[in-house]
DNA sequence: GGCTATTAGTTTGTACACAAAGTAACCTAC
DNA sequence: GTAGGTTACTTTGTGTACAAACTAATAGCC
């Protein structure tokens, strides 16, 4: 489409899968904001909820697998949660080095409100369903090639 | 594909669009982490460069708009660009209150390095250019979707 | 000209995100 | 069973992000 030059800009900003990456996370992220602000939770204690709902009871290496998060930034931000009364942190009987992360009576409540949710972001974002799923694939696949992409080839030299 | 059993989970992580890109958003810039070490540059800092690169000279504001960065977030990291001694930071003098955001020769000169960045990580990715352009697209159109969605429509009631 | 509202940046406070160092519990080998 | 290494989590330090309060300069209005 473009005149070939030889030069096109390989550094234009609107070029960079990473910016339209960041961007659209945060500008997404800020859809969230005003939704998430009445069940006092951000977004990544909204995700860490999701997966509690869904897999309760977690280790925190287990929810940080499941987020990709590493435990240096989930320790403050579950002791918040447990601040607002939505979780427990109690010690794995089975091993004391671990936490069992499970959800209390008021965590279990939210999951009503919370379901609300999604619908809400998906009517605001107007965007077909159809282009949605494929943008979640897309998505899935670089998260799948950027894992693999900095492991070293275990098996290699 | 699935049977839609009336209770497919709307809160299962694995379909929240939202996750995958918080995730492949931070998963991208954490292949980005090693190839800007050695320029002594974070991801937020990397894009800042790239748009002095195309656009210099830019104000804070001007900057904030082409990143949708807040003036809050870029103050701290423009100062610290400056540190570095790739950027200079000036009082217009034509309005004072706004900052003329140049680059210094060091500046300059590290665009050669930069160049090598974009080509490597699309390798690592080892995705299609095809799919990743798409990809692109996609984003572009969420970002837009996010900030039609916030405003509530001008001429409205 | 001088008052008021607006605008551009800065600062402060809270919350991620991640690297690196620290601590306590577990496991393995001997 | 105990020394040494591994594992799970916490803590500390740096750097975003963003809301809200603040400061200084400009623009509009009388």
């Amino acid at each position: 489409m473009e005149p070939v030059t030889g030069v096109t800009d390989l550094l234009a900003l609107d070029r960079q899968v990473c910016f339209a990456l960041s961007i659209a996370s945060r500008s997404v992220i800020g859809l969230y904001r005003p939704l998430l602000q009445p069940l006092g939770l951000t977004h990544p204690q909204y995700l860490a909820m999701l997966a509690l709902w869904q897999h309760e009871p977690l280790s925190v290496k287990e929810l940080g697998e499941l987020l990709q998060l590493d435990p240096g930034t989930l320790s403050p931000l579950l002791k918040r949660l447990q601040a607002l009364g939505y979780i427990h942190r109690e010690r794995n009987s089975k091993d004391e080095r671990a936490l069992a992360l499970t959800l209390t009576p008021a965590g279990k409540e939210l999951r009503a409100e919370a379901e609300k949710i999604p619908p809400a972001i998906v009517a605001r974002l107007g965007m077909d369903i159809e282009e949605l799923q494929h943008l979640h694939q897309s998505l899935m696949r670089v998260i799948a090639a950027a894992r693999g992409a900095d492991e070293p080839k275990p098996h290699d030299s």
